[in-house]
DNA sequence: CAGTATCCTGCAGGATACTG
DNA sequence: CAGTATCCTGCAGGATACTG
């Protein structure tokens, strides 16, 4: 469709779309943010990632470790205790991630005098 | 919960979280990178992102509008055309959103292997 | 603790038809 | 062309109970 190498991206399909969905998801994100931070057991993750079910932790993480962006480290103790960390890869895409979330964070007034733009030209249409 | 100034994005219910997940939404993130690349009207757009639907598309233009991310110009000409082309604001957040699909790109071979060895490791247990 | 298994529901999002 | 309106469905993802 295109002889832009980036632009196969865009197709479904893709298997980096695929790897993107995961690392952008509701839950990849917030989760690979949270690891950049640090090693944490699953439950300490659990509380980090605010609103985060077993289930979708559990699905989230075993995304990630099979993309090769997380470390399950599982110790063979009772009661079990397991870390995840980031791999090398996982730290170089959870880096770029940090500092998306903290442009955006810093330009949140730019935001939200969009927001109030776009809906006092609404409303003064509408009303 | 705690004293990092960035540990909020976590928070449900936070304002940046929502505006977030525009961006690196199913359609938000693929959307931006393609105004990366310059204007479109509606249905190059549509063409432009592999799978979208028209109703998808317009409701995600009509939050990235919102948020300050995209500009909607309409020319009142019949038949309509309207152009859509990124914010100063959307092309840094594009930016970067860019710069991470790069780098998912760049090191697919890697995800691949690591998902060779998840597999493999999987199937030597079970079968 | 670190998960898995099951059941269930809301809503993201697709398909289709229509409009200024 | 650039959308909106409606209807409908699959599945993401929550709740709950259970397990090694």
């Amino acid at each position: 469709m295109s002889d832009d190498p980036a632009f196969d991206v865009f197709a479904r399909g893709c298997a980096s779309r695929v790897t993107l969905e995961h690392i952008t998801g509701r839950w990849g994100g917030l989760t690979l943010s949270a690891l950049y931070e640090g090693s944490f057991r699953f439950n300490e993750l659990r509380r980090r990632v605010d609103g985060v079910s077993e289930k979708m932790l559990a699905q989230t993480l075993h995304a990630l470790e099979r993309d090769g962006l997380v470390h399950r480290e599982a110790q063979p103790v009772n009661p079990p205790r397991v870390d995840y960390r980031l791999t090398p890869l996982g730290r170089d895409v959870a880096e770029r991630l940090v500092g998306l979330i903290a442009l955006v964070e810093g330009r949140m007034p730019e935001v939200v005098a969009a927001r109030e733009a776009y809906d006092s030209e609404r409303a003064a249409v509408t009303g």
